[in-house]
DNA sequence: TAGATTGTTAATCGATTAACAATC
DNA sequence: TAGATTGTTAATCGATTAACAATC
């Protein structure tokens, strides 16, 4: 059902898109960058599904959230769909991006060439430590966390990461919020409490291995 | 309903658990130390849904898969819930881990002090590149990559971190399932082709960065 | 035209939430 | 005992899958 706007008329693309659905747009943009490396121009349905974990049906149903994209009988043009997917994501112009915490992970991820190469980057550093500030690490300035509030006003990022130890990331999320970041990327071990709006994506590398390590335990069983 | 056996008696656990339920009860593992340090004995479901994301209904449903664990009128008694919890998840002992790939990203993850914390052991780690290899890296032994075979025969882990480039990730992983690798935590951006019996957790930190954008976007105009 | 493949609707599946009898 | 809180069942919700008319 297509919500009505207050003209009474109804609205394009108001239904509410499922997260597991928003996750697998950037898997499919991954997956159209490798068909075109390959030399293809139009892909259908069914190479989706052969090349990814993710049905053909799965895939139409997710598309069609956002409007039609391919011809019945011809399939999907590469390039269109990566720019319209990418426009969704809001990937197709630079974004920038904050890094809060400089420890190892932190300065592991600003070597990391993904980044830039998905048009994030990451425009400033910051930690707590003054030995660290003042310098630059791969191209990025590092600042004291001090002057948090200074260059994000002057920067204006939406998106920070989030790479400082457990105790510190609820006061060090409070402190970014205030500078007007509204979606973060955290890697700290810690439940953080956000206002409505905000976007937490929770990166934990140990959940991930307990979660491996529950099925090691019990797959084998079955085999 | 619970299965029954081939000697006709109904087995204890045989409900297939729901992969959200594995991932969270790491959550809560990480929510008792936390609580355990804060001085409690004792929790109740309605101290974790006031202390994570987690409902007080979903956290006991999520721990009736595996049996009963609290008192009614009382709580959880955190020790036990710990200990209970850290056996189901196989954290009880420590976890021979291998990693695959040396670079930023490898490095980074052998610093991390979050993976012995939680009983995980790097015991030894790989790279294709003959200069890096024969030496140690914080403890952690490094081997060149034609060596795999040989090392794991003699380690014998069953979990891999494979952090190589997207192009190299599928023959890495061919070649550690050989060598008895049943569990990858996969930082490659690349979708593996894996047997059954095998399982991967994928940790792609652009596609996390994409969901935030396209929240950023989207969000901004419900307020 | 015949074959291929889309976008969408309806059916299925599975996970979350609510409610409550049991019990400490 | 009265109050609190569990474990579980039933109801709800939402996402995935299947099927197919539309169409290139």
């Amino acid at each position: 059902m297509p919500e009505t706007g207050v003209d009474g008329r109804t609205s394009p693309t108001p239904l509410r898109v499922p997260e597991p659905t928003v996750e697998r747009l950037s898997t499919y943009l991954q997956f159209l960058y490798s068909a075109a490396a390959s030399g293809l121009t139009t892909i259908s349905s069914a190479h989706v599904e052969s090349a990814t974990a993710v049905s053909a049906a799965q895939f139409r149903k997710d598309l069609s959230y956002f409007g039609e994209f391919g011809k019945p009988g011809v399939g999907y043009v590469i390039s269109e769909l990566q720019g319209r997917i990418s426009r969704i994501l809001q990937l197709h112009e630079t974004q920038p991006v904050i890094l809060i915490g400089l420890g190892n992970l932190g300065a592991a991820l600003l070597s990391y060439p993904g980044l830039t190469e998905q048009r994030f980057e990451v425009v400033a550093a910051f930690d707590i430590d003054p030995k660290k500030c003042g310098r630059t690490v791969q191209g990025v300035p590092v600042y004291a966390l001090s002057d948090l509030l200074t260059e994000c006003a002057r920067l204006n990022p939406r998106i920070a990461i989030l790479a400082v130890p457990g105790l510190a990331a609820q006061q060090t999320f409070d402190l970014a919020y205030q500078t007007g970041i509204r979606a973060i990327l955290n890697f700290a071990p810690a439940v953080l409490k956000v206002p409505a709006g905000v976007t937490v994506r929770n990166v934990s590398f140990t959940q991930e291995l307990a979660v491996l390590s529950y099925h090691i335990k019990t797959d084998q069983l079955d085999s």
